[in-house]
DNA sequence: GAAGCTTCCTAAAGGGTTTAGGCAAACAGG
DNA sequence: CCTGTTTGCCTAAACCCTTTAGGAAGCTTC
C-alpha cells in the first residue's frame, strides 16, 4: 500500500542543500523537507536527530564542496594567479549556492568544525601564500586578512551590498585583488 | 487588578536588543519579549506589527548606535588613526554588543535601507579616505575593500575563527589596520 | 462620574519541533 | 516459500511561536 520513499541522511542532507538555495538557509526546516519528499515530518526524524542537526549536515557538505573546488583550483598555480583562483571561488560559490555559503558560515562546536572541510580549507588558504615572501606571524596576519576579505565582500556583495552604485562590483573585485597582490608583496615592517 | 506594563514600542524594541545580546539575535522572538516584560503574547502586537518588524526595529536601533559611536570616534581624526578610530568602533560593538551586531547585518528593503542610519555609516567610512590621496574609482574601491575587511574580520571573530590558536587576535587587528594603512598610501595602479 | 481612548487580556487557529509507539514492507535463513 | 527480524514510514500527541479578533479594565477629560 504505502511504498517506500527511500529516505537516507544523504539524500536528505542533499535535498536540505538544494532547498536552502532556493529559499535561504535559515528557512530550512525539517517540515518543508518532508514535504519535499512527500512524506510525514516524523518520518525524518529515524534519519536526522533533529533540525540543528539538518542543519550542521549541510553546513558539513557546503565546506566540503568549497574545499573540493578550491583544492582544484590552487593545483597548479601559484602568486597572485593563486590568490584570484582561490578567491573566485569562493565569490562563485557564494552567487551559485547563496544557501550553502551561508550554511558554511553555521557555528560548529569546536569538535565538529576540528572534524570538518573547514581546516581543509584553512590549509589551502594558507597555501596561497606559498607564493609570497611572508615569516611568521606575518604570514597568520595575512591568513586571517584574507579570509577576511573574501568573506566580507562575499557577504556584503549578496546582501546587495554594492548592487546599485557604480562602479560595478566586478571591477571593484579585480581591484581589490590586486591591491591585496601588492601589498602581500610589499608587506609592510612592524612599525 | 491587572496593572499596567507600560509599553511602548521603543522601550520593546530596546529591550529586543538587550535580549538580541543575551540569547543571539536569531533567538529574538515576540514570546521571550514578552516573557520579559511579564506580560501576554498578544499584547506586544499593539505596539510591534509582527515579528520581522521588531527585528527590523532592532537593526535600525544598532545601525543608529553604531553611526553614533563612529562619528564620535572620527571626529577631529584623520589618516591611520581615523582608520583605526574606525575600525576599532566595529570591534568594539560587536564584541560588547553581538546581538545588535548580527541585527545590523540583518537585511532591509530598499526603502528602509535607505532611511536608515546606515548610510552615514558609508559617509563615514568614505570620509577615512579624504586622509588618504586616492582618486576614484579606486576611491569606492577602497571603501569597499575596508567594509569587507572590517565585517570579515569582526565575524570571523566572533564566529571564534581565531580564538584556539597563536598569534592572538589583538596582534593580528592591529597588524592588518598597519598593513590596510600601508596599502591605501601606496594603492597600486591598474595593471 | 460618564465617554472615549489606550492597554492589556482571553481565545483560537495555524505551523514547526520532537517523542512514543505501531504496522507493514523488505530482507534473512531455513 | 514462509517466518522472524529489521527497517521505514505512519498516527497521535505535546509543546512552543506567531498572529488575529474581540473584550474588559485603566487613564484622561470634561
Amino acid at each position: 500500500m504505502m511504498a517506500r520513499a527511500g529516505l537516507t541522511t544523504e539524500r536528505l542532507v542533499q535535498a536540505g542543500a538544494e532547498l536552502a538555495d532556493e529559499v535561504g538557509f535559515d528557512q530550512v526546516t525539517v517540515s518543508a523537507l518532508a514535504r519535499r519528499f512527500d512524506v510525514k515530518v516524523a518520518s525524518l526524524y529515524s534519519h536526522l536527530r533533529n533540525s540543528q542537526d539538518l542543519k550542521t549536515r549541510i553546513a558539513l557538505l557546503a565546506l566540503e564542496e568549497m574545499a573540493d573546488h578550491a583544492a582544484e583550483a590552487l593545483a597548479g598555480r601559484s602568486g597572485k594567479e593563486a590568490l584570484t583562483a582561490f578567491a573566485n571561488v569562493c565569490r562563485d560559490y557564494a552567487r551559485a549556492h547563496p544557501g550553502r555559503y551561508t550554511a558554511a558560515r553555521h557555528p560548529l562546536d569546536d569538535a565538529t568544525a576540528a572534524g570538518s572541510a573547514g581546516v581543509r580549507i584553512a590549509q589551502l588558504n594558507r597555501a596561497i601564500l606559498r607564493g609570497y615572501d611572508l615569516a611568521e606571524p606575518d604570514q597568520t596576519h595575512a591568513v586571517r586578512l584574507l579570509g577576511s576579505v573574501f568573506h566580507g565582500y562575499v557577504s556584503l556583495e549578496t546582501a546587495g551590498g554594492f548592487a546599485h552604485s557604480a562602479p560595478d562590483s566586478e571591477e571593484s573585485w579585480a581591484r581589490i585583488l590586486d591591491a591585496l597582490d601588492s601589498l602581500l608583496r610589499n608587506w609592510p615592517a612592524r612599525p
